[in-house]
DNA sequence: AATGAATGAGTTTTCATTCAT
DNA sequence: GATGAATGAAAACTCATTCAT
């Protein structure tokens, strides 16, 4: 956790640190981020990042946490429990592909956060990260099997499995290929791909939900 | 590439050093890889490895290769031009989720490559492979759609980009979870876990592939 | 020396600044003794430190030099001109003891002052000190002799230094071990043990002053 | 422990290196020795110095050993068994007293050992040290004791300690002060006082051991 | 062809001291 | 007088790569 001194810090400055860190931990694999290179860019003394993060992981782990809070809270405002199963994922997952091309760096700082092998802490915060989502997801599966929306004849935690798999970058990165268009080069400047307007992404939400509904087969 | 004097080496020799560098990559990040542990398990010189190999990446790359390699030779085995399309996309899961088990070295070589964000060279082998597998699926994609097997309103790139999701060590992973067995354990000691069996793969296999088939949907 | 400001201070306030660092002082040799760590735990301000002191040295030689002024006190309690010559060693040591298990942390930032080799200021110190205890020695051994208390064949100056080998920590270590205490654990809570009576010091004096008496050689 | 690599350098290399090492340890405390300076000093790259040692303290602990082997071996050439207790000590503190004043800087770094307070390793290090020495006084004692050489009622343990202190720096650093030499100025140049001569250092532990023998009072 | 010592730019981290508010 | 953020030089340590033997 930041220490107190980081929060005293006038806004303006504070985002900068964030911003510089942001980046740094989206283009670099987490042994390979140079905090040499962050305060550089931040334009601060060296020691100055030691009085507001213990170290290197505690920097890193709360830009981590600063990322998935920031996804569940967009995803939150999308989500109704009213909702029937089909519509409920339909709108996670446009939210989902949504935040990834607004917010590139995020997207690619929890994605880099798999470079964690072999350290410890980083490894438990990702399977963390991974079983609350698997949970949620079992949940609304289950759910979707006692109102009898779904099939009844399926393993809920394969299928949330599934669903894991389904809901990550992949189709963000699927929009990207569709226009030619590499990861690299959409960080380095998303803002000139003007065609990855919302019903772009609705469009091709709404295919996968159709064969997610019922199924590959022809009838 | 590997100089012409590595491969003059006795094999036993070539398959040490191949060996080693294998567990290291498997079990560390890319950049945290150490060539120096290298060369100590492998029993042989500093200086050699650079007569064997241009540098660090060169022989990660190699290796990634060889990987690459040994999981499509295993594949190719178990497909059959002649077999329907979800016969066919089930011995590929099978395959595939069978071979992570068994080499889960190799496995968690491709997996790591992930982790290689700023490493210009490496993001290209990615996507490289990437594409072939999209290219793959893709075509067995149409084809199916041209006999018939499966529904025409559908985006062939799209659904491509689903099973790219789908086959990766996704499964792998949904397994080793039900035994509550971290990848970190199983790389240890892949040897203990015999509940692993082809028939257990293979149930599961079948369950996804249920879905697959005819979608999530209630009738 | 400290600043007017700092002798300007609340009673309390200076109490606990000088407190911390003297238990800074007591745990950490000077280089690594941290003026951060101090602050911390006097609950002031860093700048504020700077205010009441040039700099880290003068913190220390302050602390120092109350260190020893207060040994000095307690030692002048114990000395009468009109005893003789063992009697005055006898209670200059067993007073020198005492407050050495009474004052652990004094003793041992006086004791730690030796590991400054290479601070010029800390070195001078240090030799300050110890002329002035030899040339007390020195008069005491002087004025023996010629009371014809001691014998006349010895220089002076050499039992002074042996005196002043005798007379450092070295009893008080003693003593401790024969509890099987180490100073590190009756650093932490001299409290609980109970044995180190003034009864039990000046036995072992005693047993000291018996030896420098007569010698070690059996009749 | 050096590594292998350490013992194939040439030998003046080796040599070099020790003795750059050993001038800086004795010269600062622990903490305050720097390997920076070490190695421009020995004109080695500061990654060779991590081919030779695994760090720091592997370093100091090899530094600290030597010394302590020069000194026991320099010691040894001068012990007999057969000599009584009194001989044995006097030759004993005169062994030790020359070899402080021709090796003052391995003196010294023992000396600085004690910096270690608050360092686990190095604390232990100088506690095995002193309880070596002091289990060597003690059986020296009883000994003599038992031969009827010494007086029966003292505490072996007690006069071990008493010899402990008498025999460590003391008498060299009193020689020095005869001279009105500082232990630096010595350090700095340790060849031009000629009057340091074995004759002169055995007259001073003549005089001491008389005192051992038959104590200070007067007859 | 094999060796393994040498290199040095780079990393993270520490901390006494300064100074604007 | 008090505050605490800013500083930067210096520390220990790493490791891919080179090169003389």
């Amino acid at each position: 956790m930041p220490t107190p001194t980081f929060f005293n810090l006038p806004e303006e400055k504070r985002k900068r640190i964030l911003e510089v860190a942001m980046d740094e931990f989206a283009t670099h694999p987490y042994s390979k981020a140079s905090l040499s290179n962050i305060v550089v860019r931040a334009g601060i003394a060296k020691g100055s990042m030691y009085q507001y993060f213990d170290n290197k992981q505690d920097l890193y782990t709360y830009i981590l946490d600063l990322a998935a809070q920031e996804k569940i809270t967009y995803m939150k405002q999308e989500f109704d429990r009213e909702d029937d199963f089909f519509t409920a994922v339909e709108r996670l997952l446009a939210a989902g592909t949504r935040f990834s091309l607004e917010h590139p760096q995020l997207g690619r700082i929890v994605a880099n956060s798999l470079d964690s092998t072999g350290e410890e802490l980083l490894h438990d915060l990702y399977s963390k990260g991974r079983e609350m989502s698997m949970e949620f997801f079992e949940n609304m599966i289950k759910l979707g099997m006692e109102k009898g929306e779904l099939r009844q004849d399926m393993d809920p935690r394969l299928v949330a499995n599934l669903m894991y798999s389904l809901l990550g970058q992949g189709l963000a990165d699927y929009l990207l290929e569709t226009l030619g268009v590499t990861m690299r080069e959409y960080l380095a400047n998303p803002g000139i791909w003007k065609e990855l307007t919302p019903e772009h992404v609705e469009r091709v939400v709404t295919e996968v939900i159709k064969i997610l509904r019922s199924g590959l087969q022809a009838q």
